[in-house]
DNA sequence: GTAAATAGTATTGTGCACAATATACTGGTG
DNA sequence: CACCAGTATATTGTGCACAATACTATTTAC
């Protein structure tokens, strides 16, 4: 039986244990990307590039938006960025011009040979074993998609 | 055995899983919390104070930061808006003029109430019952805590 | 074929996060 | 006492997140 007091304390919250880990991690990445000259955010977007890359694929913003669930408030200026790097070209395209097409460079596909030893690297010396892992992010991506199942009653 | 292709994927990363479960923990929370007329972070803060207040306690802004793992950066301005809004009370001590001490206000004991429901509300209709969230939470403790412990080699 | 609805991106403004630096104070040390 | 190391908070600047709005292009209805 939980008191009022206990149900507002900080450590019995989800979400802050969520909140505190999430910043613990990219806390963690900071360093290694900072190797790469990359923000934890701008990983997640080359982690997309990359792998639409693999299909020789270019991307629309509304591609990313919905694999990172970033809108383009977020995305605009962050893949200016990248593009004033030369990692990626925006371009409209032609045949729709409201569409704008996101594209990895040279240097942009370069990069991604030097981020494949991020991931190994990053929990190295943590004592948090693979099995762990693999089942915490599994678990993660079932509450996700409760949250994200939810929340518009009827649109279909 | 995993690819190269697999390690960078974007769905295997743990990192992606808590960024997104993050922030759609933070989006349900955004609606209940703006009744309140407060932000994600702020709610954090205010959770501190109001366990802070059972004992009748004031805090200093270095507490704050200890428990939320912020730094005065992120918490100088939050706590100057609550204060704005009447909600704390911020002055220094007199004793010894670096600290800054961090009370609630009448009007911010008296949200405690209000807030009272908010964490029961939260997961209502998701489908995530609570022995699931209790083991996420306290699994994501675990490895916070994990994640802390490293980093600094030999400090004592 | 034009008006209305919709889709895709951009812009603006607010509020975190966090690095880097600055400021101010305290408590020793010689 | 002057000096110095350490502590506590504040300031500045950059980069997300996200709401709200705007803008343009396309599609649909009629």
């Amino acid at each position: 039986m939980k008191s009022e007091d206990d149900i507002l304390a900080l450590d019995n919250q989800l979400c802050f244990a969520l909140y505190a880990a999430n910043r613990a991690v990219t806390a963690r990445y900071r360093p290694l990307l900072a190797e790469l000259n990359l923000t934890y955010p701008q990983y997640l977007v080359m982690l997309v590039l990359w792998e639409a890359d693999r299909d020789g694929r270019s991307v629309r913003v509304s591609y990313l938006g919905k694999r990172l669930r970033l809108d383009s408030g977020t995305l605009t200026p962050l893949l200016k960025r990248l593009a004033e790097r030369g990692l990626v070209i925006r371009q409209r395209d032609t045949t729709d011009e409201r569409v704008v097409t996101v594209a990895l460079t040279g240097e942009g596909i370069a990069m991604r040979k030097r981020a494949s030893d991020v991931p190994g690297r990053l929990l190295c010396g943590t004592g948090i074993d693979e099995e762990r892992i693999v089942a915490l992010r599994d678990e993660l991506r079932s509450v996700l998609s409760l949250l994200e199942a939810e929340g518009e009653p009827s649109d279909r």
